[in-house]
DNA sequence: CGGCTTTGACCGGCGC
DNA sequence: GCGCCGGTCAAAGCCG
């Protein structure tokens, strides 16, 4: 079960902290500029963490054996659209086949881009960001990742990378980019659960190895921090002391978080808990779908 | 040749 | 309704 002692302050405190905490002025009256909590998008989801956190009581941290609170369907991020069975029929044996070869075309890609319900929202995965200091954007945290695409992020000179995990039927994505307060700091977003083991030794990924705590805090499910990269340096200042993990996972937390347990621990020698104090974002966040349905 | 990245286009959500 | 923006797709190119 997970302990958490935490922020019994109002969020706009822990915002505060952060700020403090980075060295990111923020302010209510200074929202203009894209800062750290914009990019951890702390404003877009209420029912974030920071509530859960704020309200540690056993509502919000179901018994450990409920293993994955926010498991995602079997088939999660159901594939857009591929299916062939939507091959448009045949339904104008006028046309010539120029043309109908176009339409299909058309008629294809509308129905891949179109694969959405229009009245209810866009389901989203739970999801979870953390920063790190490194001078790779791309953190190898033992699954592999698929780039499918990169944007210039409003209000700061780093693009925005979009990643996904390659492995057939599971479909985790995650975002990274640079903070735009201190190039140094990559941030990173996990969204969904990985439903496969981590293929540790892929591509020669160096030894990962989750400690404990960092399962328990969560980062352990697709971060790098643990990762002892030369070059890479993970941040987790020091938590305030109203904060504090246990060393078992929390269920509350999306599984993700705890499927580092699917990694072997490659060597003793990796655990680092200093790395895991060194990480940047103590808070992790975690976007709950609001029970709708 | 297969897997990956790059990149421009497109769509939906959302705010005005 | 319109425009902006975030997220996604897939063709093209690159690389080992």
């Amino acid at each position: 079960m997970l302990v958490i002692h935490l922020w019994t302050r109002e969020k706009l405190e822990l915002k505060n902290e952060f700020s403090d905490m980075f060295d990111v002025p923020y302010s209510e009256g200074e929202r203009g500029s894209l800062g750290l909590m914009d990019m951890l998008d702390f404003q877009d989801y209420g029912p974030s963490l920071l509530d859960l956190i704020q309200t540690p009581g056993p509502q919000t941290l179901p018994s450990p054996t409920s293993e994955v609170v926010n498991t995602p369907a079997t088939t999660p991020n159901s594939p857009s659209v591929s299916s062939s069975s939507t091959e448009p029929a045949n339904d104008c044996p006028s046309k010539r086949e120029g043309e109908e070869e176009e339409e299909r075309d058309q008629e294809k890609l509308k129905k891949r881009l179109k694969p959405k319900k229009k009245n209810s929202k866009r389901q989203r995965e739970p999801r979870f960001a953390f920063m790190t200091k490194s001078e790779v954007d791309h953190l190898d945290d033992g699954y592999r990742w698929r780039k499918y695409g990169q944007k210039a992020v409003k209000n700061s000179p780093f693009p925005r990378s979009y990643y996904r995990c390659t492995t057939a039927a599971c479909g985790v994505k995650k975002r990274v980019e640079r903070s735009f307060d201190d190039s140094s700091i990559v941030v990173t977003t996990y969204e969904g659960t990985h439903t496969h083991p981590c293929p540790v030794t892929s591509r020669g990924s160096i030894g990962i190895n989750i400690t404990p705590e960092a399962a328990a805090f969560g980062s352990g499910g697709t971060s790098s921090f643990v990762i002892s990269q030369p070059q890479q340096q993970s941040y987790f200042p020091n938590p305030t002391p109203n904060l504090s993990f246990s060393t078992t996972t929390n269920p509350s937390l999306p599984s993700f978080f705890q499927e580092r347990r699917f990694c072997p621990s490659p060597s003793p020698l990796l655990r680092d808990h200093g790395l895991l104090q060194d990480m940047i974002v103590p808070s992790s966040q975690e976007w709950k779908e609001p029970k709708e349905e």
